[in-house]
DNA sequence: TTTT
DNA sequence: TTTT
């Protein structure tokens, strides 16, 4: 099949600092634990209650797997957009697991942090820029012909803003 | 927690028809199993390739369980809306098992069936009938006042548009 | 036609106050005007640009007008769900004009302040709650049936967390 | 600013063929009318009422442009994810006038068909064709190191699937 | 008009 | 495990 959508977002809090695998390729793999939770009063008893859903999820995509790993931290809040994937899996006893996460891979997936720590100075992170956002629509402006957007996915890595 | 946000978006087709659970209280479960897929040509051989993802989708609110039975079927193509959900049971030996799902439970959940059974005669609503849409924000428009949109999310069955 | 989907998602920074309107009716509309902005850097000349878009948004929610009016202040981040509508209007000389705004009003919208004020304190607002998000899902968990999620969109007002 | 996200999510029909201007550059830019609509009872009459609303959908995006001019026709149905993005401009008399648009421009825009035409008889890909899809995550998948995924946003054009 |  |  195509004709297909598979869209996941996400607003939530880290669960504990980002988990970065340094992949033998020279990539790197992240991992985030990412907390949504809900409340709302409870109509019979009144009482306040709440619901905490915990996500896994997995960054693939480059430029969001360096800027995770350089701006995310324990209690971070993170806007994330990715998608669902399931993995099956083998534990030490041979039997099959299943791992559903939120995978951000390919172009399609952003991510922004929302926590505007350091904002006031203008500066978070290391050599100026300030994280405030990726792969969030570079170029989406309207120049006039021959002044082209400028923006080029595939050098994304140059173009992560900071 | 709060200020979160736990959203998934899926556009794809059902593997199978729904399966309905009648609840002694009346109510109705539905589970869905939906299939989204990627195609994309390989960059390294050439070749078109392709991976399919299923989802395990569960609705619990009424109105739309009931459309769900009615209008859904193995092969049917739908836009639902919903959350992220992760489930701890046991399996016969006791083992620890997880499954993740899409819920449909809310007003924040949405199905639109996208098969367009029956559309070429523009033949909906009335007598006619086929699905063509829920809990796709009724009352939008903007009535003059005291002319309310009137719509009614606690009354939400008798709105169902058939 | 039906089996259709609009749905805006924005996050961005309130430009300025709300604009609180009462009704007769004893409702309230609040406008908000939101600002988004993406940065890249200009391939050819590899200097930082930026492009800010701004988004007039209309409350019409009683719940989420309520939250709007006491929580979010200029500069305010917020996650904004609602959908897109053109309204037309005519000018004082008479002349026809548009105005695409996205509007929140059904119980598909919702809205999430994202700004963490007070959140150290665990209280932001009136009478203890502290605003952190509303209509996100209430209800979203699958408790054992008999005790139901216990949410009741009818009855949104009474549920707003404070 | 950043740290901001901006997306339009439409399901909807076009209410005309595309319209493709060619630029100069050898590029192209489409646009397109989508309808939109709801239904609801109404809460006092019990009339079902129906509201349209029409967007404009401009794509700049080589790939989709091209995809769109050639699958998509007046009464096609689709998926298409961009932003919003307000234009001024001046009518013939110096007016100034301002359009909203949802802009497909970049890597986080998408277009799916959602018409299945040609579905029935399964026949998509190979020489018999029928667009199903574009943009939506190729190379989501998870393939072992050293195979990477594969997908090369920049080289996009080439990962059309058809 | 916001924000960085 | 987060956050409020």
């Amino acid at each position: 099949m195509a004709g297909s959508v598979n869209k996941v977002i996400l607003v939530g809090n880290l669960g504990a600092d980002p988990d970065v695998r340094n992949l033998p390729s020279g990539g790197k793999v992240v991992n985030l634990s990412v907390a949504t939770s809900e409340r709302w009063r409870d109509r019979n008893t009144g009482e306040q209650r709440e619901k905490t859903e915990w996500h896994r999820v997995v960054i693939f995509s480059e430029g969001l797997a360096r800027v995770a790993e350089q701006y995310l931290r324990k209690g971070s809040k993170v806007y994330l957009e990715g998608q669902l994937q399931t993995r099956k899996w083998q534990d030490q006893s041979g039997q099959d697991k299943y791992s559903t996460e939120v995978v951000l891979q390919n172009f399609n997936s952003s991510m922004v942090l929302l926590d505007g720590r350091g904002e006031g100075s203008g500066d978070v992170g290391g050599g100026g820029g300030g994280f405030r956002g990726v792969r969030e629509s570079p170029g989406g402006g309207r120049p006039p012909a021959g002044n082209a957007p400028a923006f080029e996915p595939g050098g994304m890595d140059d173009d992560i803003p900071f």
